[in-house]
DNA sequence: TATCAGTTATCTTATAGAGGACTTACGAAC
DNA sequence: GTTCGTAAGTCCTCTATAAGATAACTGATA
């Protein structure tokens, strides 16, 4: 009816959903594309108010609901920014749920001991979405707290996201996997999906971990995914909680 | 300087801290001494806007800062009403990880197997902030999904907080066990702190959860608190994860 | 009595604008 | 050259107002 209200950006939507949800959903595909790399500043929010032709308010929640979601970073003063897996070393805690009992927050060196090409498992082709057989990378590294080996790793990517991935090329990377991921391949790791089992060592992980064969292991499988849920790492891992834990906040 | 500014509530803060914070605050000290019992409804936001004298927008973020934290909850065209274990059978999962491999929802059966009056260990003393041989409550529990025992939990209370808890009381309630805490004893779980391992089943816990003596089970370390970080509940469980597991979100 | 429409109360979303706080850069003063 | 203050840009907070959405209540009507 009223076509031309002065500072309704689209009130004609059929079914209702806010205006701060579907800036939201722009600025979240606009991410995805990657009109803003990963640790670059946004526009400011009157420059994308603007452009969006919202109140300042609106925007402002929308980016609210991005950071909330670790999506970007605001910076008072500075700007806001993409949010990244190579700064923020501390939040770089957020996929890593593994402590040491004494509570020293010493970071984890990590080995990488195998790089393989393969063809994903009935088993990771359905977590990963893929179709069974079709071409994966498999990973296998190891964590160490202080020169003892805690964590071991089974990863398994999409090659077709990853392709170029060697063990050179990751050892020549300064950084965490998953900033290695960003960095090298544009696959950004946003959120993720644990399982957590307790299983006994088998003769494998107890070499790799220096445990007794048959010793309890928690066995943590993850699911990774990047915009849009869509799953892109399956992780397996072994984790010895000898001295160490996971550790898990609720509520 | 301008003291008669027209719209500015308490600008007078000598250090900065966000209006909309303070707002928050006060109304968790009033949630904390219960002036509003769990499940009721709040006055409305005009109200105590007016109350605290501060413009409605400031007050609704400081309303949404404590439904982020799961304090209160808001329903369009009813009111904002303060969260509670009793209801929200299906948020009730907020505190409960484990899963059922095939992923029914099923919700487990809870059996009192023991209630004892004790003294505080050291190590429950110092989790708990009691002075060591403090009378605690000593609970142990079976959760059962679908008939079969999966975990088994050791639950450690200050019987300050606890007066006149019993089996036979707890068994005439029907609910959650923190559902039964905040009714009863008006003690509310926040939030939780969850510490895992991996152990092996000793002769109690085989039995009980009726596993192999020395078959893994994930052994977790919750430290529960309330209002303040003050920590109430210590719980240490042992979850049969053969055909079940602990369920996670990162991200 | 039972049902339906209107009213009211409430939360929810959106707009506009003013001023505060933080960061950075630039230029003047020493 | 160093230091300091100012200015600009940006995010942050708060106020004020209005209208949409949802649910409960009220009262008239069949």
């Amino acid at each position: 009816m009223d076509a031309d209200r002065p500072h309704a950006a689209a009130p004609a939507t059929p079914r209702y959903a806010p205006l701060y949800q579907q800036v939201r959903e722009m600025l979240v595909a606009r991410l995805a594309a990657g009109e803003w790399k990963p640790g670059e500043a946004l526009p400011s929010e009157l420059d994308l108010a603007a452009r969006f032709n919202v109140a300042p308010g609106t925007l402002r929640k929308a980016i609210d609901a991005l950071a909330a979601q670790n999506l970007v970073v605001r910076r008072q003063g500075k700007g806001t920014y993409v949010a990244t897996h190579t700064e923020e070393h501390a939040s770089s805690f957020r996929f890593l749920r593994i402590r040491s009992d004494t509570g020293a927050t010493e970071y984890p060196g990590s080995r990488l001991v195998d790089v393989r090409r393969g063809r994903a498992s009935a088993d990771a082709a359905r977590l990963l979405a893929l179709k069974p057989g079709e071409a994966v990378l498999q990973l296998r590294r190891v964590l160490e707290f202080d020169g003892a080996p805690v964590v071991c790793d089974d990863i398994t990517l999409p090659a077709a996201l990853f392709k170029g991935l060697t063990r050179t090329r990751y050892e020549a990377y300064d950084g965490s996997m998953y900033g290695f991921f960003e960095t090298e391949f544009g696959v950004r790791m946003l959120k993720a999906h644990e399982r957590i089992k307790a299983v006994a060592a088998d003769a494998t992980a107890a070499r790799l971990l220096r445990v007794a064969p048959g010793a309890p292991l928690l066995a943590v499988e993850r699911v990774t995914t990047t915009f849009g849920d869509r799953p892109v790492e399956l992780r397996r891992g072994l984790y010895a909680t000898a001295h160490h834990h996971y550790s898990n906040d609720l509520g």
